[in-house]
DNA sequence: AAGTAAGTTTGATGTGCGTCAAACAATAGA
DNA sequence: TCTATTGTTTGACGCACATCAAACTTACTT
């Protein structure tokens, strides 16, 4: 229904303001393997379906990866919709940008072929 | 003795190769408020005596330092020489941007004005 | 040699985290 | 209206971590 893809519709799940995304909270959800994952996986695929094989996660709990999700946006690392019962993941590109100039594509460049 | 400044002597305490610092681990130990704060400290001042009130840190016991400046130094971030009975800490700064290059620039510009 | 100073190591403690399982909520499809 | 699907929430468990205190090591000083 309404239209193939989705654009806007949905409702954004909680998350900080930009100018309260706070460093240290950052660097702490991405020390964590799984996380660190999911980061790479958000920044490759626009907005991604979650829990699923698809993520890379399939040997995790559901309950799991919804928990490293939680921390990842209340973090300001991710923005999430809400729209029928799926979940939609993207990266706060813009957002981190405005607040940590070159941090994010430093950081992606740097998952370039690590290993986790 | 020896002359006044501290230039190569001492011995280098144990740290991972280059090609072996994972970043999964470099973040870890940065998403904590107390190690954010110490790589700040270390990128200001070249090198630099441990346990101190010096090091912004003097609320902590001695032995939480010297435990943060291990998971530090076992991360890969800070080098470590000890000379007499004093520990001088410097940034791997070299090796940080040979391994993930413009990352280490990137969070000292993200550090800048932020609080811990 | 004795004492002092700088750090590390070990042990103990409370707290937080990653994980799973089960229960719950909300939505889509029959 | 049932039923199945998607994801969150809660509780429980084990493990890791940040912290302090005390003991230990090493080295400088007198």
């Amino acid at each position: 229904m309404v239209k193939g893809a989705h654009e806007d519709e949905g409702v954004l799940l909680e998350q900080p303001d930009v100018e309260d995304i706070q460093l240290v909270k950052v660097l702490h959800a991405l020390g964590d393997p799984t996380r660190l994952h999911l980061l790479r996986v958000y920044a490759s695929g626009e907005q991604c379906d979650c829990s699923s094989e698809r993520l890379g996660v399939g040997h995790l709990h559901k309950s799991t990866v919804s928990h490293h999700m939680r921390i990842m946006r209340e973090a300001g690392l991710t923005s999430t919709r809400s729209v029928g019962r799926n979940r939609y993941v993207q990266l706060r590109r813009a957002d981190l940008d405005t607040r940590f100039p070159g941090l994010l594509d430093a950081l992606l460049k740097s998952l370039e072929g690590e290993e986790l």
